[in-house]
Order: C-alpha cells, then sequence, then structure tokens
DNA sequence: ACGAAACTTCGCTAAACACCGAAGTATGCC
DNA sequence: GGCATACTTCGGTGTTTAGCGAAGTTTCGT
C-alpha cells in the first residue's frame, strides 16, 4: 500500500484494498495504524478517503526499503535457480511485472495502442478500441483518483512496465479469461497454454510457459 | 538493536541481547533473520559473533526511520499530557535518556568525573574512582568490543547523554541500588525517593521524583 | 426520501510471532 | 583434557496479529 501511494500519489481506501489484495474492512484498519503513526495523511472528498503519504520523509523511507527489497530480491534470485520464475512473470503490486510486463508493454507500443507523450503514456484510438474488447472502460479510468496509466520501473528487466489503473485492470482481464493465474498470496504469475496462444494472437509475444501450474 | 548496531558499529549477539532486553536465544533468532534479510553482516571473532550493519544504505533506513520515530514521538508529546514522565526521564536502548540523562551527563562534566577529548568523552581519575564506587571496572569496558562510552543524542533535551557500555553500567547500577525503577517492557523511569536523595548527594543534581510508582 | 456506495468499527477465528529454557556446537583458557 | 563462555537450534507456550463478514455511519445520486 506504501508502494502505491509513493507512486500513485494519492489513492482511497478502497483502491488501496485491492493493491493490498485484501477486504476493505482490513485495508481500513491498516490504514489507521498508518494514520496513528503518522505515516499516512487523510483527506475527505465527498465520500471518499483519500490517503497520500505525509511527507517527503517517508516518501524517502519507502524509497530506502524499496531499494533494500529489490537488492535483496536480485542477490537471491542470483543465489538460488528458484526465481527464475519470478524473472519470467510476476506481479508488480497489481499489475504485470517481470519479463511478461515488460514485453506486454512494449508491444502495445509497438503496435500503436499506445504512445508517448510529455505526460507518460497515453492510449490511442486503436487502444482504446482494444482495451473494450478485453472489456475494459478506458475513459472511466480518467476520471478516477488513481492514476490511469504511468510507467514503473520493473528491476529485473532494468527497463519500465506499465502501472496505474489501466494495467490492473489489464491484470484482471487476463485472469478472468484464464490466461493467468496467480496463487493467491504469491506474486508468481502462471502463464496458462491458453494465455501463451492469446498473446501471440493479439500482440504477438513470442514467450513460453512459465511458473507451477496453479489450480483456481 | 538495529539502532545500537547504528550507534556502536559492532556490537556481539550477546551484547544486542541485553540492549534489546531479551533472552539471548531470542536475539539469535531475530539476528539470523535480519542475517537472511540482509540487515546486518555478521563476522567472526573468536567465540564471538560481532554483528554489524551491512553498510550505508541500511545505516540511511535506521537513520531514517529513527528521525520518523522521533518526529512522531515529539508530535504525539505535544498533544497528551502523560509523556511529561517521559521526557523527564526514561530509557534511551539500554541508558539513561531525557532530563535525567542530561542532566545526570553534564554533572559528570561539571565535577570534574569526565572530560571532553577529540575522541569523544573520557574518563578523569575521579571518573574511574566514583565508577568504581558504583561497582563498576572503567577498564573492563576499554577492552569491550562495545564503545565504552560515547555521546548520544536526546530528542526532548536537544542535547547530548552518554552512552554506550559504561552509560549502560551506570544505568545498571542506578537501578541495582534502588534509585531508579523501570517498568519491563516499558521505557519510563521511576525515580525513587532515594534515587532522589542519592542523586542530590553524589552529583548535587536538583532533580524531582516523576513517573508512577513502580513495584519490583 | 430512498437506495446505493464508500468507508469504518466490532466480534470473532486462525495463523504467526516473540519469547524462553534446555540441549547442542564451537572456541578459549587453565 | 576438562571446563567455562559464546552462541545457536529446537520444542513448547502464550500473546499478538491479520484477516473476514456483519452491522453501523456518512454521502451521493435519483
Amino acid at each position: 500500500m506504501l508502494m502505491s501511494l509513493r507512486f500513485d500519489g494519492v489513492l482511497s481506501a478502497t483502491e488501496l484494498s485491492a493493491v493490498a489484495n485484501i477486504a476493505p474492512s482490513t485495508a481500513s484498519e491498516h490504514l489507521a495504524k498508518l494514520m496513528a503513526s503518522g505515516l499516512v495523511a487523510r483527506q475527505k472528498s465527498g465520500r471518499h478517503r483519500l490517503y497520500s503519504l505525509t511527507d517527503g520523509d517517508v516518501c524517502d523511507l519507502v524509497d530506502g526499503l524499496a531499494a533494500l527489497a529489490e537488492r535483496h530480491a536480485a542477490i537471491a534470485s542470483a543465489r538460488s535457480s528458484f526465481p527464475q520464475a519470478l524473472l519470467h512473470s510476476r506481479l508488480c503490486l497489481d499489475h504485470l511485472g517481470g519479463r511478461l510486463g515488460y514485453l506486454t508493454t512494449n508491444a502495445l507500443f509497438a503496435r500503436n495502442l499506445l504512445h508517448h507523450s510529455a505526460t507518460g503514456p497515453e492510449i490511442t484510438q486503436e487502444g482504446a478500441a482494444w482495451l473494450n474488447d478485453l472489456g475494459i472502460d478506458a475513459n472511466a479510468h480518467l476520471d478516477n483518483v488513481r492514476c490511469p496509466l504511468r510507467l514503473c520501473h520493473d528491476w529485473s528487466e532494468k527497463a519500465y512496465h506499465l502501472g496505474g489503473g489501466i494495467a490492473a485492470a489489464i491484470l484482471s482481464a487476463f485472469r478472468q479469461r484464464d490466461w493467468i493465474r496467480v496463487k493467491r498470496g504469491e506474486i508468481v504469475i502462471f502463464l496458462t497454454p491458453k494465455g501463451v496462444t492469446a498473446l501471440r494472437a493479439e500482440l504477438g509475444l513470442d514467450i513460453r510457459q512459465s511458473g507451477d501450474e496453479v489450480r483456481t
């Protein structure tokens, strides 16, 4: 949740619960603790409660923790062979990360479904149509408090993948179609055979299956 | 434990368990976890295992957490009236902090039991005698891995009090003589009437009793 | 005015955790 | 060699915690 706030700046309680994959009531309890300890600030906006990191000091702290965590993950992956799956495809907060996240993002730009603008990635007309086929209404995300689309640093690829509300929606759509599966509480993504085929057809991705079988 | 390592640089497992007020076996478990997460490094030295923070990044992180914790404590104390006792006298890791720590330190310098040197505070001949009366052998601490004596920043007094192994020994001596009492698990120090008298006689301190009665 | 949505508080449960003492492994000292 | 010291591992225990759903509060839309 703190990482999400660091990236997106301001998020509502419900959005944060989705990011953390926990019930709204649980998120509310955690946020109350974070408030009490002075790490996050709250601001009312209609029936929403918008949370953000209190100030730059907290941002620095989160950055520091993230940097150490990344370094630790990198060292761990260098030591054991298991995290191959982690490098292949994993969750980054609530969207695609690892090689799969990177390749998907690249493909979206290459096929002109996204283009770079001064303020970050933007959706083209073709892109909006593609998202619509996935059941995602891009315009709905523009009104959202949460940043709809941004670039998120990928530590293993040393490049960027998509983050923000739309990236999270894309992840959901992939899961709904059973292109990918994720074990509850874990971040390794299992790419199904169906997913391999679909991603080749949709985006021309040449990516192999990986990770252990996951029963849903 | 991380704070102690930040200040003292290198500490043995037993010293760290004393700092944290837990059994050596428990400390060992915690240190194993800190090792596994890459926050501390271990180095063998005879039958000792010396722990230290892995690098500057971890130091920065600890500093950042400490700064936030201090700010939070300051805000909390400004809001409620309870922490008066906290400002009066409290534990700072394993030595005296708050007004009591500050006044004690000042008195030791004023009475020429300590003097300032280029490398930090040093014990004078009279100081060694005074410590001896308390049952503390200053020379024994000089051979210790732990920094014997240093200045430690006091957030509430915005000044310095004594830290290090000898400061910890002084705290123990005060407790043994029942000049002060500390509830297990808490950091507020209760100054006994006996302590008020003794500190006036020993160091000329004009400090009042404070905190709630503590049964030992 | 009514229902839906956003959020929090409460009661409860299952899992995780800190903690300790006892037992086991090194290492140093006589 | 024998014994003390420094430390870790293991088994067991009591407390804390995260988590959820149900119920309550405020706000928005109609």
